[in-house]
DNA sequence: ATTCTATATCGTAATATTGCAATATAAAAA
DNA sequence: TTTTTATATTGCAATATTACGATATAGAAT
């Protein structure tokens, strides 16, 4: 098969799964790294950051949008990539439901 | 290819990707949640619990294991897996280096 | 209008992941 | 010792991911 059977868990768990798939690659991990140190718009300048190719970040740069951590604004006929702030607040409801962290075994 | 060019990033980015991945499954995510709420080490249980093929469960302990998020002891002839407390500080020092959060852009 | 620059999309090859039936292993119970 | 119970491993089919060349798109610069 290869299918993740996502219906048979719950909307939470799944949420925080693909939100943790987003995030399970390095050059993604690496242009979320970029994007907080450069505390500002970047467009271009992650391609000449990273060594992929083009089409592959843009692949990357991508996931991270649909996964809601990264926003982009079209400036002229570059565009522009930032972390997405909600995405913060997005996280701490997905683990609000979450049990303490109370180990105490083995 | 399908290949990821681990070898073009840092251990840092490599190693938060990696845990990320682990986690990047909503069956491994309903396994550390449930294995957090039972406080507890839990053996055959996981595998009433979740709604998956003993063999794939099997698998995604594995990976969890791997991971070093949670860790199995040998009971008779169960096995006890519990999480890993170790796993908190590791995940610390990987954040640890990390940038600081001031988003301000777009 | 043409060329340049920045980004996205398509197509495709290589590899990884998911899921499970079948089977193996090993301790416990009968 | 045979059977039961708990877990791991193997093998395989289906699907997903990664990477990138080629190409498309679209605004900027000339």
């Amino acid at each position: 098969m290869g299918v993740t059977k996502t219906d048979l868990f719950t909307e939470n768990q799944n949420e925080i799964a693909t939100l943790a798939k987003a995030i399970a690659h390095p050059a993604r991990v690496a242009i979320i790294e970029y994007l907080l140190k450069v505390n500002a718009c970047i467009c271009n300048d992650i391609v000449n950051e990273l060594p992929l190719a083009q089409p592959t970040i843009s692949q990357h740069l991508k996931e991270l949008k649909n996964a809601g951590i990264i926003k982009g604004n079209i400036e002229g006929n570059a565009i522009c990539y930032c972390i997405d702030e909600k995405i913060f607040s997005k996280i701490q409801s997905l683990f609000q439901t979450s049990p303490m962290l109370n180990i105490s075994c083995c």
